[in-house]
DNA sequence: CTCTGTGAACGACTTCACAGCA
DNA sequence: TGCTGTGAAGTCGTTCACAGAG
């Protein structure tokens, strides 16, 4: 079937995991009942935008009453597609792969790494917290046999388009990519840039035209 | 006095940090001048775009010649700050933060880690790479010291709005953040905050939105 | 002829403002 | 009355298209 899918804004969307963060936070302090203005001032936003995103994806709320919280969150991870296990890899044990390996706010949002690789016999073999690191050989095996659609890239820049490409070639459908360089990628696959020393830059740009 | 500076655009920041990872790229292939297309097709965008973006800063390109790779790249550092060295701190030696402790990214950057910070004794005292990891309680005292503006924050979420505060009192300008909570910070206190679940989030929406 | 720099046109995202339900 | 959902208005960022320099 066919489904007309009305574009989302991306910014919208990245929004969308804000208000699931702020809404889980409410969930654990006991908190049932929440207005898009409480929402949106808790995360310096307008009330306009929170119900104007929220719109893009359905009518959650009740006028006069605001949302249910613990409806929201059910929604909105059925929209960001956390309401199921995601089986995820991690590819490079490096500081960085090793530290994402530690890292428990994947498996607080639903996702499971089964698997991290590295081309180093000093590594491969052991575990990371636990799971366990795979030589990059066995890569297209084990996404295959776990059906791993997701996969965090920590591996150096010259080795990234290469992984990149293999993990495609294996199925995968995502890649958070770690290494400071542009990945080519069909249009079937997407990717998701993080460049840590970007961020600092943003920030040290803000400080010092500000400053001076 | 007082510089009348017309503001830019956040996206437009964001990508003068794209443009200038690529154009060291060049400089390291060896590569001496750059069209705006060129550049533009390497990262994916559009080469008015790129002539925009630069625009906003200044008049580096020639017309029928383009733009030095050299030369961009100076005044590219000099737009961001990174022409002379930070020094930075990074608070919370767990998992995150000691690998964040090892990255050289920042170093490249022009960035100098100078100390990091935890509150358990097991970890203070000791070095992180080249990087001694001090008791909290001396936050103040090393900030101001080594003159440090900019942070990093990698300590569980709810320290982090706490030692933001000590960090801003203390004299910092700008917060990295990666515990996924919001901060509130005064107006001159600059706060990037990365979540890296959320950013895992972002996939599995496109993936998932993509697949269905 | 090539390629930059830039006002003007366009489109995307945000804010406004209000109709309608609780 | 309180608050949502949503077209309409407004703002901001991107693309277009061309004048002008090399």
């Amino acid at each position: 079937v066919a489904v007309k899918t009305q574009p989302v804004p991306d910014p919208a969307v990245r929004r969308i995991s804000l208000y699931l963060r702020q809404l889980e936070s409410l969930a654990e302090k006991g908190i049932e009942k929440v207005s898009s203005k409480q929402l949106a001032e808790s995360l310096h936003l307008s009330a306009a935008q929170v119900r104007k995103d929220l719109g893009y994806f359905g009518q959650f709320g009740r006028p006069g009453l605001g949302y249910s919280v613990a409806d929201l969150i059910g929604k909105l991870r059925q929209v960001l597609g956390t309401d199921r296990t995601w089986n995820v890899v991690v590819v490079g044990a490096g500081d960085l792969g090793r530290a994402l390996l530690r890292y428990r706010g994947f498996q607080r949002k639903g996702y499971q790494v089964v698997a991290a690789f590295d081309v180093e016999s000093s590594k491969v073999g052991r575990k990371v917290g636990k799971v366990p690191v795979h030589h990059l050989d066995q890569l297209e095996s084990i996404v295959r046999d776990h059906g791993v659609r997701l996969a965090v890239l920590a591996v150096p820049t010259e080795a990234a388009q290469a992984v990149a490409d293999r993990l495609y070639a294996a199925g995968v459908k995502g890649i958070l990519n770690f290494a400071p360089c542009v990945l080519q990628a069909p249009a079937d696959l997407a990717v998701g840039p993080v460049d840590i020393a970007a961020h600092l830059e943003q920030l040290s740009f803000q400080v010092h035209s500000a400053g001076s």
